[in-house]
DNA sequence: CTCAACATTACAGCTAACTATAATGTTGAG
DNA sequence: CTCAACATTATAGTTAGCTGTAATGTTGAG
């Protein structure tokens, strides 16, 4: 009954026709039919799916990744625990990535700390820790 | 003295040329002087400004901004001032970095409290959050 | 003097998620 | 029946930091 073409399911949500097509081509979201000259057709599930790209991406998701637990969540035969993993990798790699920039921010303090804050930049002790000699 | 080439100054850092030409097109590293067949030729200096480009780059700078704190490095009548608001610029957006990755640890880890993790992944509480209506 | 290993420039490709453009076809209100 | 606003596909550009390729010139050891 209320089927749209690209155009209003993108103005709907905000989105771009061309970003509609970019997740079509990614394998994210499909037009429901075709319209006798082409047109993609939408129906009510497009707009749910969108949401569901929103979130997970609002989460930090990937792409490729929300392709992938869209598709578990239209598969008969997955199991939840597929779904759980995903989302447990990436609270891993959150961390990872967490640890990294907490050690970059200890690095940078330090840095900051020896540095008076005037005076010719040459002389700079940040600057001069940059170039040091490693054995020296 | 001892001016080398850049296959040399490449390997001796464990870069590639194309990336130290790659650093040149940039502004972060030009050879002191060229061979009369138009080959790069790079003094030692090179090494010390390749160091300081790996260490700025593990404290997470980008290469623009290398460029800049080299500039500062090369200036007669640059501060030091100049050189740390950049660092304490760093420091700022790696805070900013570190709350989005906590707020997204916060939500991911809401999700992954709510999933059994066996079962129909049809029926996943995660993939129903991300799938849910706003207002309903 | 040959020839493999170097060097040169210019330009294309990689990831991620779009964004924009070109060239063309379709729809529907006035 | 015109014409602006839609749609189509295909292709290229954006950011960052390289990496790879092509077509060509140079160097130096045997």
């Amino acid at each position: 009954m209320n089927a749209m073409t690209i155009g209003t399911l993108a103005h709907v949500n905000g989105l771009a026709t061309e970003t509609l097509r970019h997740y079509e081509r990614l394998g994210l979201i499909a037009p429901s039919q075709r319209s006798a000259s082409n047109y993609r057709l939408y129906d009510q599930t497009a707009a749910q799916r969108l949401r569901f790209i929103r979130r997970a991406q609002a989460l930090g998701f990937s792409l490729p990744e929300i392709r992938e637990l869209l598709g578990l969540h239209a598969s008969a035969d997955a199991d939840m625990g597929a779904v759980k993993a995903i989302v447990q990798q990436r609270v891993a790699q959150i961390d990872a990535r967490l640890d990294d920039l907490r050690q970059l921010k200890a690095g940078l303090e330090a840095l900051v700390q020896t540095c008076p804050g005037h005076g010719a930049a040459a002389a700079c002790p940040i600057l001069a820790a940059l170039t040091r000699e490693p054995g020296a």
